[in-house]
DNA sequence: ACCATAGATCAACTTCGGTTGATCAATCAA
DNA sequence: TTGATTGATCAACCGAAGTTGATCTATGGT
């Protein structure tokens, strides 16, 4: 646990997952991290570099990002890798989706 | 301003502007209250009565919402009905889209 | 005109989340 | 084994954001 929470039931989220993802993804730096990943893998001492973050900070937002199940690592000898998951961003689509299908319908009107 | 900022440019939102999106949806009251929307429009006090929120509360809330452009008012009379953007959904939807299509790319190794 | 209701706004308080600098653990090279 | 480097973690600090209760405005009914 801790990674996997959602990856079953693609496109339909639980809202406190999707969350989750959404805090993830809705704070400046992460949502710089996640541009950064976003044209493929990186491995942090590249991300502390380019976007010239002390790296406690880089660490810090890493593991939000990371408990929310939006992005995850891969360890090779020295240097860790991270990606982005795409069945978060998947799943968070559809979720989108689903509010979107039926947020036209009229109100019942309350007088 | 303030509530059409991103209307046109369907599917590639601003990355400020997406992050505006998914701050307003990343708080569980808000998460509520849209999902009290996303079956469609709803007026205030329906809302207040459903989820059992102080009315002071729900109001700031919508305000954060409204401000965000994640959804807009209707007065009538002595009401205002609440309803989700469609264009705001489609938008950050397409944002994500976006992430998703090239974030599988192997990294650039490092060492 | 008066009162009741819907909803926004404001100020004081509190809570949560991000920042910083230091320290720690693990890996690799010499 | 020693020393350098990568990256995680921790405690202290600080600011942003949510909560609460009171007040204010506007609309509609009588």
């Amino acid at each position: 646990m801790g990674v996997g929470r959602y990856a079953e039931s693609v496109g339909a989220l639980e809202a406190d997952q999707a969350r989750q993802l959404l805090k993830a993804l809705a704070d400046p730096v992460r949502l710089q991290v996640v541009q950064a990943l976003a044209s493929g893998e990186r491995c942090v001492c590249d991300l502390t570099g380019d976007l010239e973050l002390a790296q406690s900070k880089l660490s810090f937002h890493l593991k939000v990002m990371r408990e929310a199940g939006l992005i995850e690592a891969r360890v090779e000898g020295r240097w860790i890798y991270y990606r982005l998951r795409r069945d978060a961003l998947d799943g968070l689509q559809g979720w989108l989706g689903a509010l979107a299908a039926g947020c036209s319908e009229p109100a019942a009107p309350c007088g």
